[in-house]
RNA sequence: GGCCCAAUCGAAUAGUGGUUAGUUCAGCGGGCUCUCAAUCCGCAAGCCGGGGUUCAAUUCCCCGUUGGGCCA
């Protein structure tokens, strides 16, 4: 069930909102925040609005911006206003910290940090909770002249009043505060810029946003937030508090789970269709049984905050990388192909002006053959290798327990004979040579194929072999087969690899 | 420390005042097969604990526990 706060926005229009501070990267949480507030807009054909709460200059950053622009384009969470960047907006929020002022709801505080922090000690020191004093609350105007006469710049305080503040969150219902809980927090530092609680509303409310869908960790500045929308006689938004993400220790996601960062998922190979669909599975479900795989338009159609959970969601990769692949199976091999060439240019395998048609030819039909067991795109580079160094590393293991046993160097040496013979290199042609050639020498096509995989890629698994021979070519098959006897001799005659 | 939020298999979730508590991922076993993968079949695994309310509680209420968050 969905609770809603009786008698506010009746707006006929559904606009929410994004509001990331570029702090760092676009991170997992974030981006499902920003997913679930564009699902709601595209849903009721509303309006999905982009803020930058870049207030802290000393720790936002322009490439901060871009990051998140572009994790947010790569997604497709596309918006339809801004991105409004709130330094860019300072006027206003001073305006109308003014207008709180006049309306004495806001007052002048001059306390240091040093003060405030010899304050809190002693109280707590009594085992009382601090909260602000109000010591600059009671100063009057004689005190106020002769403290910035001393050079101290105030900060602006928001006056809290007595009593009690609740909100309904969408998900919960009402959640209640005690206002003596909450002190008279500063909504204008000294510097002349707003904090977040403040900067916060003030744009809220003049972008007319219908919804406010964050983050759960946001619960406790909600109160203070409603407070301000009373101040202001502003109408009061509907709050979705969704769930946070934590990572499989249940603490919240970090960097120690892997990478929080959107832009890795991407550089690593996950298409965004399915890291969209994943993010949307968390903390959301259709209820559809035995349906996982949503697209947008499917995502859209079905998305309703009434169906999204209320407890931490734990982030998933085994499961993110099973739908990765399913996608990745679904996908086209041209798209598939441009994202492995830019993940080879990044990791330095090929330079992009080396790259010719031929290039894209033959790993288009590298993803043609592997693209059945790989779960994101990277693992080609990370884990089959072979397609793209001419020098076959092998596995220690597959080397000892495949290679060196009796006789193999004998049968590459045959099958080096008879695939040298074959012009039309082709899968098909390949399988009945290597099968008749067991068939002749009375083994089984396995003890065959087994050695000439470890021979050509250096692994025990793969695609099929004789798949793998064809996209290799004979030039390469020859040639690995050639260095892999060559291997083979070198360690017996030296007696190293004591194997056998 | 104060306040707030949450709680169904290992994970994501469905669901209900009376159900054999369902599904997906992961795990395990098997079929297929040149290995791996894909695919198919099967198995195992859960209502946090205690009190109420009720004929009946996983479901509603309270307390506790645990986890998370905000402030300090």
């Amino acid at each position: 069930m969905l609770y809603l706060e009786k008698g506010v926005r009746k707006l006929a229009e559904v606009r929410t909102r994004f509001a990331p501070s570029p702090t760092g990267f676009l991170h997992l949480g974030g981006a499902r925040t920003a997913l679930f507030n564009w699902a709601l807009a595209r849903k009721e054909g509303g309006k999905f609005i982009l803020r930058i709460e870049d207030t802290d200059v000393a720790r936002s950053t322009e490439e901060a911006v871009e990051a998140i622009l572009d994790g947010l384009r790569w997604l497709g969470l596309d918006w339809d206003e801004g991105p409004y960047f709130q330094s860019q907006r300072l006027e206003i929020y001073r305006k109308y910290a003014l207008l709180l002022w006049e309306k004495g709801l806001a007052y002048e505080c001059f306390c240091t940090p040093e003060e405030l922090e010899e304050r809190r000690e002693k109280t707590m020191a009594q085992g009382i909770n601090w909260r602000y004093d109000r010591k600059c609350w009671n100063l009057n105007e004689e005190e106020k002249e002769k403290l910035k006469r001393e050079g101290r710049k105030p900060v602006l305080r928001f006056y809290i009043p007595p009593g009690e503040t609740t909100f309904v969150d969408m998900l919960r219902g009402e959640v209640r505060f005690q206002n003596e809980e909450l002190d008279d927090f500063v909504i204008m530092k000294s510097d002349g810029m707003p904090t977040y609680n403040f900067a916060c509303v003030v744009d809220d409310a003049l972008m007319k946003i219908s919804h406010v869908i964050r983050g759960d960790d946001h619960i406790s500045n909600t109160p203070r937030q409603v407070l301000l929308y009373q101040a202001f006689r502003f109408p009061i938004p509907q709050f979705a508090h969704i769930p946070m993400i934590l990572g499989k220790d249940k603490a919240r996601l970090s960097k120690r789970h892997g990478s929080p960062s959107v832009t890795y998922y991407r550089d690593q190979g996950y298409l965004p269709d399915a890291l969209f669909n994943y993010l949307a599975r968390l903390s959301w479900a259709s209820g559809e049984e035995e349906k996982e795989i949503f697209s947008r338009e499917e995502i859209v159609e079905r998305f309703s905050l009434e169906n999204v959970t209320k407890h931490p969601a734990v982030f998933d990769l085994d499961k993110l990388n099973w739908m990765n692949s399913v996608y990745i199976r679904q996908a086209d091999n041209k798209y598939l192909c441009s994202i492995l060439e830019e993940i080879l240019v990044r990791r330095g395998r090929i330079k992009p002006e080396e790259i010719t048609p031929s290039h894209r030819e033959y790993w288009e039909k590298v993803i043609a053959l592997m693209k059945e067991r790989i779960k994101y795109v990277a693992q080609l580079e990370e884990e089959a290798s072979y397609f793209f160094t001419e020098e076959v590393e092998f596995d220690p293991l597959a080397f000892e327990e495949v290679l060196q046993r009796e006789g193999v160097e004998e049968i590459l040496k045959e099958c080096e004979e008879v695939l040298s013979q074959i012009e039309d290199f082709r899968a098909p042609v390949l399988e009945e040579a290597v099968r008749e050639m067991a068939k002749e020498r009375g083994m089984k096509a396995a003890q065959i194929i087994h050695p000439l995989r470890v021979a050509v890629s250096g692994k025990k698994v793969g695609p099929g072999l004789f798949e793998l021979l064809e996209v290799l070519g004979k030039e390469r098959v020859i040639g690995r087969i050639q260095r892999a006897r060559q291997r083979i001799r070198e360690t017996r005659s030296s007696g190293i690899s004591g194997g056998g």
